[in-house]
RNA sequence: GUGAGUGUAGCUCAAGGGUAGAGUGCCGGUCUGUGGAACCGGUUGUUGGGGGUUCAAAUCCCCUCACUCACCCCA
């Protein structure tokens, strides 16, 4: 028979992997519960319009990544590629943004886009993040923005740098684009096939090109920092005030472009020197439209995301405290049915014990609980059983000591 | 969607037209009341798949698939 493996950009999740999984997301709950955030499960598949409204129809992502299907009632259904749009449907489907207070939420879980896999980048990912819907001020940006560089931080992330952006508002952003597409157009010739392109689909993008010469040229475009109305602009100023007193360290990066439509004013990412290409850890913004967008009231959100396997792809080693193993270990067969007792009575203690139910002799058992790397080794013979007693070696130490049934609760406290 | 690189044992990799190998792992033995070492033996392959050239292909050619990296885009 052929074999079928895990499609692609997709994998498998097992130990010796799957303890920072458990690590990371322990972490993740632990920490930011600290600022009330409580989590938020929705769906892992969304009606496709709530995508196609909430990212935006016109974005890469939403045009050429979405996983959409029929299910058999002929509804159109996609995989969710982010999870932002589903949580702020949620709120407003329950009535949370009434009746709930904080309002904010924490997710975790695997995202799906049809991409084509490289270094941090799958077809099914798994992100989490937070949102948080208030009335919009400025300091709420820079907390979020604080409570992400901070986390990133006490799981001992190395080599990251935080980037602040503003990207205007409806008011500001369609006169800056306009702006932007002039001078680009003005020096067309200067720029790369791909962003003579760009200057007439999305101009804002010219600013992520690679291309030294298109990197240079921009550099004298019009920068949205510079072109924000009186509203964004005092609003930047006072998240940037804000982040100075929760001692962040950012940078503005006015060519930071991000690739979901419902984002204005503040957006931000973090990013690591360790990823390759894929260089984003986390990601977010604040959007003043979208739960309006999605039928709900006139309400500010933001929130941002954070890939997990990039994350973990420069985690420091985890230490984990190993729990201490037991193997039991009986002489010979006659004896078995004394030893899987035994190991009942470990096991409703709480004590992680394992023990071989077709093992000969007792090398064989030995060499299994060096593979297991058992710490305690528990000897039933023939002897033992006579005299109600457990051998107990000490694997490490080798030593060995003989303990009576009656003591086995003593010594457990003791060791283990 | 575009480009480049790589596919040989469970894992890491040799063999570049002439009998598919090593290390490691795994199983067994030396050693039936005591393990990590040592020694001995055994084990796994349609050389990713298909086609072609050739007396002969893991090796050369074509196609395809998978993985990796990069572009695009994003977490």
């Amino acid at each position: 028979m052929s074999k079928v493996n895990a499609p692609k950009g997709t994998g498998d999740l097992f130990s010796p992997q799957i303890e920072k999984w458990q690590y990371l997301e322990d972490k993740i709950r632990s920490y930011f519960s600290r600022f009330l955030y409580r989590e938020i499960r929705t769906p892992v598949f969304e009606h496709s319009e709530l995508f196609q409204r909430g990212i935006g129809s016109e974005t890469e992502v939403v045009q050429k990544e979405m996983y959409t299907f029929a299910d058999k009632a002929g509804r159109s259904l996609t995989l969710r590629p982010e999870n932002t749009a589903s949580v702020v449907r949620a709120a407003i489907e329950h009535n949370l943004l009434n009746d709930m207070f904080p309002l904010r939420f924490l997710y975790i879980g695997p995202m799906f886009r049809y991409e084509k896999p490289q270094k941090g980048r799958q077809r099914q990912f798994h992100q989490f993040g937070i949102e948080v819907f208030a009335d919009g001020s400025p300091q709420v940006d820079a907390e979020v923005i604080y409570s992400a560089y901070n986390f990133l931080k006490e799981i001992d992330l190395r080599s990251i740098s935080v980037e602040v952006n503003s990207v205007g508002c409806d008011v500001c952003r369609p006169g800056f684009l306009e702006q932007l597409q002039t001078a680009a157009r003005e020096k067309k010739d200067a720029l790369c096939v791909e962003c003579q392109r760009k200057t007439d689909t999305n101009p804002l993008r010219i600013f992520d090109c690679k291309n030294e010469k298109c990197i240079d040229t921009s550099n004298s475009f019009p920068k949205i920092t510079a072109h924000l109305c009186e509203e964004c602009a005092v609003h930047f100023d006072q998240v940037k005030a804000a982040l100075q007193i929760l001692q962040v360290e950012y940078k503005i990066n006015p060519r930071m472009v991000r690739g979901l439509d419902y984002y204005t004013k503040t957006t931000f990412e973090i990013i690591s020197g360790q990823l390759g290409a894929q260089n984003a850890v986390l990601g977010g913004g604040r959007y003043d439209n979208l739960i309006k967008d999605l039928g709900g009231p006139d309400m500010v959100g933001i929130g941002f995301a954070a890939g997990m396997e990039r994350i973990i792809l420069h985690l420091q080693e985890v230490e984990l405290e190993p729990r201490k193993k037991i193997l039991v270990a009986y002489q010979n067969p006659e004896i078995q049915d004394a030893a899987l007792g035994l190991c009942e009575t470990l096991w409703r203690s709480g004590v992680h014990a394992y023990m071989e139910y077709s093992a000969k002799n007792l090398k064989k058992q030995f060499k299994k609980g060096d593979k297991l790397s058992a710490n305690y080794t528990f000897i039933l013979g023939e002897e033992e059983a006579q005299n109600n007693t457990i051998s107990v070696k000490d694997m490490s130490s080798r030593e060995q000591i003989t303990i009576k049934q009656e003591e086995l609760a003593q010594w457990l406290k003791k060791n283990i």
